[in-house]
DNA sequence: CCTTGTGAACTCGTTCACAGCT
DNA sequence: AGCTGTGAACGAGTTCACAAGG
């Protein structure tokens, strides 16, 4: 533990980083309150939250977007880019593949895998796809940390498990299911009907 | 305002609700602890959250399932059908377009629409699309009160205000922007590279 | 015994307010 | 003048501990 972040905190700095990246070069300094009103966010807390991040240049303009940026970008290790795979191949995980804006946002697909030799022929794409059994060698070879679980429900838990044994360090979970796993993985969940039922239920509650 | 339920709280029974439906009659009856062990919460924090509901029948066996699962249907008003619509047919519009379980899980995708007529004549499915400038009329003929956004990010803005003029109660954002709606409209982001990033964010601060 | 239910204690994050810079 | 930085106050939500019930 190097250093300790909130985690409200952290998922607002990561959406302050895209923030920032959009705007480029197109702004020099930005003000907390300006960057509130853009994320919906108090300006207090997002002085708080830089606060976390050491030494970031700001005057009586605001912040440098560049500084603040490239901060975010070391205190997080977003420098270089990540590998990511895809797991299960299915309509979602083949219109994720489809993705194309993963390298500008740090993001590299480096395999696709999937149990179902037919899906691996099928799809036209650049990038590389393996039957599932050879997932392990595929992810120690290319140092893939990071992986995109688009399996069946039903298959989730075990995927995770290999997925978690062959070193992916980070799961994003689209399964309707908990996983299961030792401390040493990170997991964040994705699930459509999920979302769609919090929004409902917090309609509801509004009337 | 009926009641009022802390947003987390609402979360969690939402999980439970899926839950609760996996296990069907299988179970008749279900304890705090087994209910946490399952969903990765603790027990505490599952009762509290079920105190929530009113009148929940539960013995020394724990909570009757169905029972449970009926009380959390009614308080969020899962009980009828809800209708959906997909704004946005590109790759991952299509792909949710195309995902079979929705009606299990009390969805109906009722409605997709997008602004080339291509992608409209080209997908294979028996939602019925729609051009976007039909919209407005289609969502209030179908009672259409959910929206799944997924057009590009530089057209998400325009898109969610006309959604939300055509009568829309919820958004759930794909596009990574944040919505800036008046407050009639509820709104849930999902993005997968803010998710990526929170995962290589989490990790990095674990070393 | 095992459970649930719940007021009280506590923790953590947000909000505030103001001092200090530029 | 504007802004940022931060200790102090506040509050929501989680955790605890124990009473009460099948």
């Amino acid at each position: 533990m190097k250093a300790v972040i909130p985690v409200p905190s952290v998922e607002r700095l990561c959406k302050m980083y895209q923030l920032l990246q959009r705007l480029g070069s197109g702004k020099a300094c930005i003000s907390s309150s300006d960057l509130g009103q853009r994320l919906s966010i108090p300006p207090h807390t997002i002085r708080k939250d830089i606060g976390f991040l050491p030494s970031v240049v700001s005057s009586a303009a605001g912040y440098a977007v560049k500084d603040l940026y490239l901060a975010i970008q070391k205190v997080f290790g977003f420098k270089d880019l990540q590998k990511a795979c895809i797991a299960g191949l299915g309509n979602l995980g083949a219109s994720i593949l489809a993705y194309p804006a993963f390298p500008e946002n740090g993001y590299i697909i480096a395999a696709g895998f999937d149990i179902r030799m037919n899906r691996i022929e099928l799809l036209e794409t650049s990038i590389p796809l393996y039957p599932f059994y050879q997932m392990p060698e595929v992810v120690r070879n290319k140092g893939i940390t990071l992986a995109i679980l688009t399996v069946p429900g039903t298959a989730a838990q075990a995927a995770a498990e290999k997925l978690a044994d062959a070193g992916i360090r980070g799961i994003l979970n689209f399964s309707p299911v908990v996983l299961n796993l030792g401390g040493t993985v990170c997991v964040q969940n994705i699930s459509v009907v999920e979302e769609l039922r919090i929004l409902s239920a917090l309609i509801s509650l509004e009337e």
